[in-house]
DNA sequence: CATGAATGAGCATTCATTCAT
DNA sequence: TATGAATGAATGCTCATTCAT
């Protein structure tokens, strides 16, 4: 039987790792108890325990999970032949531009943060940044000396931004945020 | 009177304060219950709440102290009359490029990402942002053009440093992190 | 001020302990759960816990106390000159006879059973059991050889007759458990 | 048809009996969970429930088993016309005296300690313990007068000797507790 | 016969907070 | 000003059990 592919994934790990980011985005991490996750899925809180046998488990999956669907979205972006164009259209996408975008980035934000005293999470967030660092080197080995170090440096200034826009969107709302970002690629890129 | 400066602050509340970074520095914003902090600071639970009625307040306070530390350390660099040295010298006094700057910036990431869902908490991380950009803003405005813009890319360039170096240390070491933001501020101010 | 000694302790820990006896002659061990006890001894949840940390806190300090309970009783029986009535009167006091008896033993039973695989409760056995035997061979050096030994093989006897009644309790009523002592002392004792 | 007999018993229920026993001188009787249990046996959980299905009716086949295991274990001795000696031999066979029946003891302990509160594990004690003294009192009946009472009396020595090896090994060691044991039989069959 | 997904009650424990001293 | 006893809500987790396959 075929099902329609549909907003509320079937799969159910998915299915409660969406729920897991929800509840972060809307509580924080501190406020992501199983309890919640169970609610917010509107699953029993067995049916979590049994899909992670413990908490560590769960946010681990989520985090694997919202790091997926970032990359993913990228990923599907169709991408043509100037590379200023090709670069500013992946970094927007990983910018907290709006609010899907944001929510995500809350997520991303909250777990990276955590990172820095829980190992497991630490792995997901190192193996996230080496990848991206991977694919901006390639894109830029053609217009730039010192690849490697300006996909960095480029990782460093869109993870700066994310940061700014989420802990303080008074000053770093959507549009200055882009500004930034265009400020930063023009001068990289020349003219 | 003077008093000697001394390691343990003399000031209940800055030693307070001062503990509860420790907690969180080693166990995470999540690990910083009143009895952790109780311990560290070799006071009873009691004494805590006797200054911090909630432990909202105790965090709030934390969050300034280590904000005020960081920028009284800035404020005591002594600065000269080139642009591109000072902001060097500024910079690098807030990227974790030691133990001690390491620590603090694991608590300022910390407070900085609970800050997304922590109204009190935003409220600080806003008027950091907000102090550091005025600051930058004014040191650029002799050398840059759009000299807010200029400094608020620059705080970004820096919590971006900061931020991948505490949660993805592997890749982000001392050493490199130091080179990217020459990198960074040697194409920013010329040659 | 003086306040009347009561049927209802005082002192919160021996309360509690009863408390957790109260629940173990009656459900078991297995059925002695933090909640039960606060309600048995009518306190909150929160307050067994400030007085005993962890439950093995608490079963270790109910064992003490159905140990120490015993043990005074014993202290307080009038003795006299002769050892064959001193003996038998010192083991009716530890068998199940009446329904007081009865529960002690019950509740002894659990927590020695258990020792075997809790070194902390079986601390506290081992120490019991050396105590007993120190004073029976103490009353058995005028009447008999091998003092010790026929002091760990009267204790023996007591706790057989003690676990068969409190197990079997069908075969091992009152009258026959005291008959069985007799039995037993009278051809200790010679006549 | 003959089946060789094998360390690991084909049949299921009694395969698993012996997991429950394995878990439970392992952990005690609080640790024999079902999930333990299908663990130790290296089947699934639903296994273990197709067999029992509920855990009381798991804990009361293993209660039959360790003591048919035993009782099976005491049938198979060899006989001769001596009292004193059949008597010592049955008796030394069901004291922990090695580590095999050790293990046999704790398991045996755990559970007569729980039919004090479970109406159906007491059944199977007090079937077992009527066993016994039939068997020990038809033995006697030729040396003794009150053979029934001197056999109730000499289970509760067995069982005392038992009770204290296991919960106090400390003092009851093997060799301590075997001549505790002779010292009782010598003089209840006359020197 | 056998599996394992799903359930929710119950557990010990940690926690922030209140309050009497 | 300082203490720590007391409280009960909330948490992560283990568990026996039910049920669909």
């Amino acid at each position: 039987m075929v099902r329609a592919s549909t907003p509320v994934p079937a799969d159910p790990p998915v299915r409660l790792a969406e729920a897991v980011c929800s509840v972060i985005a809307e509580h924080g991490l501190e406020g992501a108890s199983i309890r919640k996750v169970a609610s917010a899925a509107e699953v029993s809180i067995g049916a979590v325990q049994h899909h992670f046998p413990t908490k560590d488990d769960m946010l681990v999956a989520a985090f694997e999970h919202i790091v997926r669907a970032g990359s993913e979205r990228v990923a599907r972006l169709p991408l043509g032949e100037d590379t200023a164009d090709n670069l500013s259209r992946v970094l927007r996408e990983l910018l907290p531009l709006d609010a899907a975008r944001r929510r995500e980035a809350r997520v991303y934000v909250a777990f990276a943060a955590r990172a820095a005293t829980q190992p497991r999470l630490a792995a997901v967030q190192q193996a996230t940044l080496t990848g991206i660092v991977d694919r901006l080197a390639r894109v830029l080995e053609a217009d730039a000396a010192h690849a490697r170090a300006e996909a960095e440096l480029l990782l460093a200034v869109a993870d700066g931004l994310m940061f700014d826009a989420i802990t303080a969107p008074q000053s770093f709302d959507p549009d200055r945020t882009a500004g930034l970002l265009d400020l930063y690629l023009r001068r990289l890129l020349g003219s």
